[in-house]
DNA sequence: TTCGTAAATTTAAGCGGTTAAATTTCTGAC
DNA sequence: GTCAGAAATTTAACCGCTTAAATTTACGAA
């Protein structure tokens, strides 16, 4: 590989010279510029990407850090991300910590401050303790669809309504006249949807409807958990008429639970998930959800992650994202008659 | 952030010594080491990476450029080439080119020999020729699941016989009894799925039954691709018995599409796919399919990046993946009677 | 022709590490 | 008490690029 020097050489100028030509600082006589360009094409020269971020002090890579990849929130999540941030000038390093916490801590200790200006963090259980530890780099993180605003740890982040978007679920339910109702809540990563659970119960007991805790299962967050939950109960209560999901991705396992035993949405069981992925308009019936928005969410994530990094700022920044929206599809329907 | 200097001067000695330390070469007097960690503590020192890189020439990092990091193909692949990097010490850095090959060819341009050790290229359609334009720098570049052997272009390629894959799904029709069966081809990237197509039609002419053109829908790698040109071969040829998708995301379409007009999978229509991602697996039916083996094919493509990495070779290295495997699901059944 | 100033280029000092070679400090043998 | 050789540490160059400051060159005005 070709270095600057070489082409300098080759060019009868000094690497400062080539420097400025390559960054069109407009200090370099157009004659030298040919002269430097044409080095430059016969040595086939790149630049040392490493060698300038650590003579820049700045890489511009940004990492984001999620818990699962092959959950499809997060490519979904990812390719936003790194369409901004490419716009933006930037790399994106996809940090997969397969829900262990501790893989999350090793890449953040390795990475932030040293390989990326900056890092996104999402859902991985990394706690804020574990970030402030690391606090003393200089490169923001920031945590991304948070639960809620949490003022004391000291670091910027996105909060996502998650609550509203479980008590929109629970009114629309509600609204079709469902009282009996079935609740699968995910529990990938400590109590990151207990805040939609929440939203769920409070639109209930509104409607003096109290969310018995036997009609509440917790299991992990894939469709194999979904599924699995929503066998259960259907055998310890066969008469719900729906069930709510604190994800679309657990929805979709419930939908093959009923399709297994024959049960037909929404005729005789009505579903709704949270969420809005691409598989929630893919699947059939297509699923009624309260979309977060993730294409906003992420959006609004690398751009506050990568304008801090452009503009530190002193105090943590919190962003709210717009309140999520109940989208009315095929799974969910009035309550069966007689029941 | 505390550099190597300021950990030198606390601990009393020179930077050369901390670095000894911290990479364990057994010089340094276990006093010193002592002093040297403590000093470390003290500081929260952690090593620059990008200094580290540029120093050793060396990065650890890898790239991985796919073209669409929704199709959940990738994340599966991502998942497990990230898992193994891990292990031996590696980043791994995602690139997504949204299926054009020009951002591909700009990540390569960038990344390749400076801030990557090496590169994993998926499908992104990127030409051998605009790989050996790059081939000055000097980190491997590994072709992943490709569809031949390509002794001409020189570079190290993982091939898969995406040839036998069809040939094995169209005799798992014939042998069902099917004769009428439409193929849904996936054409998101030049040709990229024609080996399986061939291998599909050559088995159907080994049975003297060949497949006319106007049985083959090209459309996009989606469900919605795999949606369409199911409504768009059942309104030109409702009698088919059965669809061959060359990939399971466009039999999920398929079989949504099949759904909406009430068409029962597999009494009335039998579907095959190829890949065995895991949404073949929850579907409902679960989907007949030819895998792939995911998990190998990832395994076997980063491992043979490191190793090149690790260990440059001269002649350009050809790894075959063993031969892709019928796995029967719910989705295949025999031709409907009468038909 | 001579200056003064602006324009162009070079010098040289980093960025934060690694590492071969040089130097200093210990050992133990004589 | 000397001294050779091993052990421990330091020196200093380098990785490839950036950039502020210094230097040289060019050019128009006096």
């Amino acid at each position: 590989m070709a270095t600057l020097s070489e082409v300098a050489r080759l060019a009868g100028v000094t690497t400062a010279t080539v420097s400025n030509v390559l960054r069109n600082t407009q200090k370099v006589k157009p004659a030298t510029v040919q002269k430097v360009q044409e080095a430059i094409a016969a040595t086939g020269y790149r630049p040392n990407l490493m060698a300038r971020a650590l003579a820049e002090g700045k890489s511009s890579m940004v990492a984001l850090v999620l818990p699962d990849i092959n959950n499809p929130f997060y490519p979904e999540f990812v390719r936003v991300a790194e369409r901004v941030a490419r716009h933006r000038n930037y790399f994106l390093m996809v940090c997969n910590t397969d829900e262990r916490p501790d893989i999350g801590r090793a890449y953040l200790h390795q990475i932030a401050g040293t390989l990326a200006d900056g890092v996104l963090v999402l859902h991985t259980g990394i706690s804020a303790d574990d970030i402030n530890e690391l606090k003393t780099r200089r490169s923001p993180i920031v945590l991304a669809s948070e639960e809620q605003v949490d003022l004391a740890n000291r670091i910027p982040h996105v909060v996502v309504n998650f609550h509203r978007a479980g008590e929109i679920a629970g009114q629309h339910l509600l609204d079709l006249g469902h009282q009996r109702i079935g609740a699968i809540v995910g529990c990938g990563l400590e109590g990151m949807q207990l805040g939609r659970l929440d939203g769920f119960k409070s639109a209930l007991s509104a409607a003096d409807i109290t969310l018995d805790d036997a009609m509440v299962r917790n299991v992990s967050d894939t469709v194999a958990g979904g599924h699995e939950a929503t066998d259960s109960l259907l055998e310890q209560h066969p008469d719900i008429t729906a069930i709510f999901c604190t994800n679309d991705l657990m929805a979709y396992g419930a939908s093959q639970a009923l399709a297994d035993r024959g049960i037909r949405i929404p005729q005789d069981i009505s579903l709704i998930g949270i969420t809005d992925i691409q598989l929630a308009r893919d699947m059939r019936p297509a699923l009624t959800t309260v979309a977060l928005g993730i294409e906003q969410v992420a959006t609004i994530s690398i751009n506050l992650l990568l304008d801090l990094i452009e503009n530190p700022q002193h105090e943590p920044t919190i962003v709210h994202v717009p309140d999520p929206v109940l989208v009315v599809r095929a799974s969910t329907g009035p309550v069966r008659s007689g029941a």
